[in-house]
DNA sequence: AGGCAGGCTTTTA
DNA sequence: TAAAAGCCTGCC
């Protein structure tokens, strides 16, 4: 189906933003794109057109939530001017077009433990070796068959053996003891997308192998706790050579983690065009919670 | 007590 | 060989 889509959304920004490693560009234009136990291919026109190869009820059902499009990014862009925050707003106007998608808090959870100490290309293998080893299987509307994120307590019943054939390394005690803890009922992920923030971060700081950045991105994606600030590599050189005397978080609340992804995917993207201007200044302290 | 160095699996560039 | 959307453990 056809739809016009007035407010930010850009798929290749959101596809490179690494909040999602479940799409898969297909050309140019178009993604496959994988979420809780659906699958559509997705393409860009232009800058508002779309098309969804699924039926209208399952786009107003499903996708319209998953793609956040209640809300408006555009109004939340609106929130910064250019004189007051220079750099935020340049790299909003760079990066326009990313949105937090609905992820499924379950999925996020262990993604985001996946992801510790990662490039994208080896979480994504991780995540589809889980899936296949795992997961339910499906066919998507060519035919091809695709595999849901597993269930808690398939995930939790692999052995160390199976978990290490999916090349998690280190993260795979991790793994298992955040799939017990959800099988067994010992931890509600659900009532944390009704807490506030803070609580919902260190709730989540609780697990094994969760720490303040991985809860944090549990937070933004699968939450959708739009203030959850997650501070990595990256966010922490932008603070450095960006924000010297602070950071204003108080101002920037609720979004702070809406802000921090078009700062974190600006800096990123021009760190890796060499672009010169953007020193890649190393900050102590890498790991510290707000 | 709380801050810090070292180690950890594997892949990628 | 270093770095990669870090965290845990042990030491001081």
């Amino acid at each position: 189906m056809e739809v016009r889509i007035t407010d930010d959304l850009d798929l290749g920004k959101i596809a490179e933003s690494g909040q999602c490693f479940r799409w898969k560009r297909v050309n140019q234009n178009t993604f496959r794109i994988i979420a809780a136990d659906k699958c559509v291919y997705a393409s860009q026109a232009s800058d508002d057109l779309f098309h969804f190869v699924c039926d209208e009820e399952s786009f107003n059902t499903f996708w319209y939530q998953y793609f956040d499009l209640a809300e408006s990014y555009q109004r939340i862009r609106e929130r910064i001017s250019p004189e007051a925050d220079p750099f935020l707003w340049n790299a909003m106007e760079q990066e326009k077009g990313i949105r937090i998608l609905r992820q499924d808090p379950w999925e996020m959870l262990i993604t985001s433990i996946v992801t510790q100490n990662r490039n994208i290309p080896a979480i994504q293998r991780s995540i589809e070796l889980m899936s296949e080893m795992c997961g339910d299987k499906h066919y998507d509307s060519c035919g091809a068959e695709y595999y849901s994120f597993p269930q808690p307590e398939r995930l939790a019943a692999l052995s160390e053996d199976q978990l290490n054939a999916c090349r998690l390394g280190y993260r795979s005690k991790y793994i298992h003891a955040a799939a017990a803890a959800i099988a067994d009922g010992k931890f509600d992920l659900q009532i944390l997308t009704h807490t506030g923030c803070e609580e919902a971060i260190s709730k989540l700081c609780e697990l094994y192998g969760v720490g303040a950045k991985v809860a944090s991105c549990i937070a933004l994606f699968g939450l959708h706790q739009l203030d959850a600030f997650p501070r990595d590599v990256w966010i922490n050189r932008v603070l450095g050579n960006e924000y010297p005397n602070g950071y204003p978080f108080a101002a920037y609340s609720p979004y702070n983690g809406v802000y921090q992804q078009y700062m974190f995917a600006f800096y990123r993207n021009h760190s890796r065009l060499n672009l010169p201007g953007y020193v890649q200044l190393a900050v102590p302290g890498s790991c510290s919670s707000r």
